[in-house]
DNA sequence: TCTGGGGTCCTAGGACCC
DNA sequence: TCTGGGGTCCTAGGACCC
């Protein structure tokens, strides 16, 4: 151990624990807690339209070559036995929930990754050597107990090489490496089980004869610089099993909010694209307002039928939360596109909120909108109310009138 | 029956300002 | 008149992750 100091403060004498702890098969376990019958089967959670993938394959299924992110209709020609399972994501955040809470519970040092992950800090927790491995096998034990799912666990100096462990102890399995043994553990490991190395990076490097992540931590870092620039120090790095990356317990606000659709056959109509785009700048809109943030800049996202794929986005003058002014310049930007592009048939439409600020009332003294006593537009204070008849009631409680913009429509990207 | 949806982060070029 | 930095903002695209 050296004695240094970490620019944050923290003390690296003091031996790093830091767990990764990733539910196994996580929306095939929810859907066997509701249906036991699924429990041994091949399933396969996903979508079931021309155009829809896997998003998590069985063991049973996974032998067969089935995996997340395939298109469904080949993942059944390698597995027609399999059964397919629409997902339940209600389902889905009321487990994780529980699964957070457990962890919470567990320590304070809890980093949220998603549904079915989490970094927990267990660094100093307990008494004496071997506490953090029994902290972890309580977490385990309290998840199966509680939640009903296993979880898988790795332990090491850093967040990193925890969750190559955690993947490595899969399934239902618990591998804590000993302190300062990070590097040895990756070294033998195939590079693109590194993460961030993603098939981009893993064929560069594979065509410059790397193909374990210790072959990578043998490179000169400068020559990984040059050729891959931040990402190859990077990678330098966490090859050599160096991360000093601290878990934070506090989530941070979000960076950016969209929705997009793929259609299940190719849109040309204009008018039916604006009526996706209207409804889909109401969803960002409402995100926006639940999260209190304003947008500065507006995303249109479009997918030609040759998978060809572009985005146009405006900064706005003034940060925007509402559907109108969402929709508005969503609408701009698809004019301005198929303007050029002219009926060139459309695979997926999306709208996308970014350069996000908190929505604290700016307040201009040219704005017509912003007289005294009305802090928000009309049109705002109408989005509000509506968000909170459709919290209460649901989502169909509220149906636009025939004078707005959306003509009646109500999810018509559902299809 | 090729290729989902929601994100984060990075790069690179051009405009614009000093 | 010509030449030349740096810094920031905006835009478009892409890699990667769950």
């Amino acid at each position: 151990m050296t004695s240094s100091r970490h620019p944050d403060g923290v003390d690296t004498r003091i031996v790093r624990r830091i767990s990764h702890c990733d539910l196994d098969t996580f929306f095939v376990a929810v859907e066997r807690l509701r249906a036991p019958a699924l429990i041994g089967q091949p399933v396969l959670v996903g979508g079931t339209g021309p155009r829809s993938v896997v998003a998590t394959a069985s063991y049973e299924a996974r032998v067969f070559g089935c995996h997340s992110a395939q298109p469904m209709s080949q993942a059944l020609r390698l597995c027609p036995q399999a059964i397919v399972v629409a997902p339940d994501f209600g389902r889905y955040r009321a487990a994780s929930a529980q699964f957070h809470a457990v962890l919470q519970d567990c320590s304070p040092l809890v980093e949220s990754a998603g549904l079915d992950e989490a970094y927990v800090d267990l660094t100093g927790i307990g008494e004496g050597v071997g506490a953090a491995h029994r902290v972890a096998t309580s977490i385990r034990e309290r998840v199966r107990a509680e939640v009903g799912l296993a979880v898988s666990v790795g332990i090491a100096d850093g967040r990193t090489t925890a969750k190559v462990a955690s993947d490595r102890a899969k399934p239902d399995g618990l591998l804590e490496l000993p302190p300062g043994g990070d590097a040895a553990f990756l070294a033998p490991l195939p590079l693109r089980e590194l993460p961030m190395v993603g098939p981009r990076l893993a064929e560069q490097l594979r065509a410059a004869g790397v193909r374990t992540i210790g072959q990578a931590a043998a490179l000169d870092p400068a020559w990984l610089n040059a050729r891959f620039g931040s990402a190859g120090l990077q990678l330098s790095e966490r090859a050599r099993g160096i991360d000093a990356t601290l878990v934070r317990a506090l989530p941070r606000a979000p960076v950016s909010v969209s929705r997009e659709v793929t259609f299940e056959t190719d849109v040309t109509d204009r008018d039916a694209l604006r009526r996706v785009l209207r409804s889909q700048a109401e969803q960002v809109g409402a995100d926006l307002r639940r999260a209190g943030r304003r947008a500065r800049t507006v995303t249109l996202k479009l997918r030609w039928s040759d998978f060809t794929t572009v985005t146009r986005s405006h900064t706005l003058d003034r940060p925007a939360q509402s559907n109108a002014q969402l929709a508005a310049a969503g609408n701009a930007l698809l004019d301005a596109v198929l303007g050029e592009a002219g009926r060139r048939p459309v695979r997926l439409i999306g709208v996308g909120a970014t350069n996000l600020v908190g929505d604290e009332v700016q307040l201009r003294l040219d704005d017509p909108q912003m007289g005294l006593g009305e802090p928000q537009p009309r049109e705002e204070r109408l989005d509000h109310v509506v968000d909170a008849i459709r919290d209460r009631f649901g989502p169909g409680a509220v149906r636009r009138g025939p004078n707005s913009s959306g003509r009646g429509e109500r999810r018509p990207d559902r299809g």
